[in-house]
DNA sequence: ATGAAAGCGCTAACAA
DNA sequence: TTGTTAGCGCTTTCAT
């Protein structure tokens, strides 16, 4: 025979008392006189009774647990502002549900559609594009929403992120100062505008700072794989380009080994900064001068934020940007 | 005022018919006339009915969840099991809630507890060392358990793994065939009984199996990191190996650093065997020749075995083992 | 093929 | 301080 489940009534009978008493030894209500407390918890002890979340969850329309739409939490940058997640999550007695989307259009709706069927109590977003779909999802639905590392256009929902334009322009202006003409654009996609709008107006605005001319032809659209940095290698030593900035730590290392393997000296002949100062920078050699982006933090910060939406509370801005700095290692001079 | 959600009840009306007609046409039970069906269907659509899963979760006692417990997401090797195991979950309609405990006891059985409390279908838990009482939580419960990348000595839920004794053993033959004599075993804790057990065992029978004598000194428990590896060099360059053994990418790529940066040849003055096939393997000079473990599988198939235990499948064997490969790259001749 | 009704285990008024 | 009593929204017998 199966093991019967221990409710809160059976604790109830036992201690002989209603199971609103016993409702409130287990929520900490202080409205409960303490010999009664001890009793319940004595009960409690002695059956073994855990409450089930999922009861109180459909009682209280709150589950305590939040859900987290990564593209990939097998890449390093998007692990790492799912940990600080985490942990600010279980600080404040929260659980995530984590669904990978590949970045993909459809399978972010689906896992939205799920996540808010099971009753989460807010979701995190990081993506790379929001397409018009999910965000009139978002909107539709009156769950609490924060983007960690991903841009609204319109500030709708929450959001915490880096100045992606200050610190483009400022990696550029460095690069431009080191004596580089031809400096590189390698990015990711352009259709996320923090590529093809923050990051690019501040290389723009980085190469007129120092009268350099904007052109086309070192801007290099790709992949976040470290593939496709080594596969860049040709491409960008015919442009012409001394340097490079980049927007992410695999593309960059990639890049990296690929002018390496073929007599480049960096940065003697070629300066490279980077963008996430994962570990990545650390192992390369030489090791990568980068942008550093407080990915720990940034996820932190939105988990943080997501609580207060989560509890009403008033925000004085939706749309955080934490610090960045440039962290200058072995690849430029 | 607030937007009134929509329930079954609501749809039941609107299609004049009952909420159990509603909710077998949800659940694409056949037993419905088409017609009802269609209209049904039709209200749902028009009412953009969605069902609410913590309901369903209480009155069927099956969340479509299960809790996935790990060290650190943010560590390459688990990360990868992780999205292994999130794709077979989604595959089959499960969500997954990420828990990280960075290998805390106490963390672990917290974490686990608050699971259970929110009625997971299942658990897989990565962890470096099972503890008495996890095991016994284990025991206790009736969930379904998996271990992913992580050994239960005596086999009492089900697991996933590779052959850790005959990779390491094929490792040290290799190293010692090229020459060596003086074979360095780098790794983590060794009250791992991945480590302190079957690797080490591995590593004897190596040494054994080419005549070489068992000593002590060239046995180094590290953590898993890389800063770890790179101060690891001194000492093992005191110890006299000239060659290692390394359970971990991070780990190994910071002993090849140290030792390139301290002018140390590899592989021509000390050859290295790692064990993760990570990209670290990939993007080190030289790259890191590796026991190749299959680690987004080891998540999958642990994934999968725990879909049949939820189901109450019959399993041939609950103790998995997948094979590894031994891949020769730049860090041995 | 469909409906009625009893829970699932808990919270939260409201009363006392 | 404690108890009574409705639900929360759904699934699942059991009838019909």
């Amino acid at each position: 025979m199966e093991k019967q489940t221990i409710t809160i009534y059976d604790v109830a009978r036992e201690a002989a008392v209603s199971m609103a008493t016993v409702s409130r030894v287990v929520n900490g209500n202080p409205n409960v006189k303490p010999a009664t407390r001890k009793k319940v918890l004595e009960v409690i002890d002695r059956l073994d009774y855990r409450p089930n979340a999922v009861a109180r969850g459909l009682a209280s329309k709150k589950t305590t647990t939040v859900g987290v739409i990564i593209p990939d939490v097998s890449n390093a940058f998007f692990a790492s502002l799912a940990r600080g997640i985490d942990d600010v999550a279980t600080m404040y007695k929260y659980n995530i549900i984590l669904a990978n989307s590949d970045g993909d259009d459809q399978k972010e709706i689906n896992v939205l559609n799920t996540l808010l069927a099971k009753q989460v109590d807010g979701v995190i977003f990081m993506g790379h594009h929001l397409t018009e779909e999910i965000r009139g999802e978002f909107s539709r639905s009156k769950t609490p929403v924060v983007l960690a590392g991903s841009i609204d256009p319109d500030n709708q929902v929450g959001s915490v992120n880096i100045d992606y334009k200050a610190a483009t322009k400022e990696a550029v202006i460095k690069l431009a100062e080191n004596g580089h003409q031809n400096i590189a654009f390698v990015t990711g996609p352009l259709v996320d505008p923090i590529n093809g709008v923050y990051r690019l107006e501040g290389y723009k605005e980085g190469l007129k700072e120092k009268g350099l001319a904007y052109n086309e032809g070192f801007i290099f659209e790709s992949e976040y794989t470290y593939k496709a940095g080594l596969a860049l290698y040709e491409r960008i030593k015919n442009s012409g380009a001394t340097a490079a900035f980049v927007v992410d730590d695999e593309l960059a290392v990639g890049l990296l080994n690929g002018l390496q393997d073929n007599g480049v000296k960096v940065p003697d002949d070629f300066e490279i900064i980077t963008s996430n100062s994962s570990l990545f920078t650390e192992i390369a050699r030489p090791r990568l001068t980068s942008v550093s982006q407080p990915l720990y933090d940034i996820g932190a910060v939105a988990m943080r934020l997501l609580t207060k939406l989560m509890n009403k509370e008033e925000i004085e801005d939706k749309t955080v940007v934490l610090p960045y700095r440039l962290t200058e290692k072995g690849s430029t001079k």
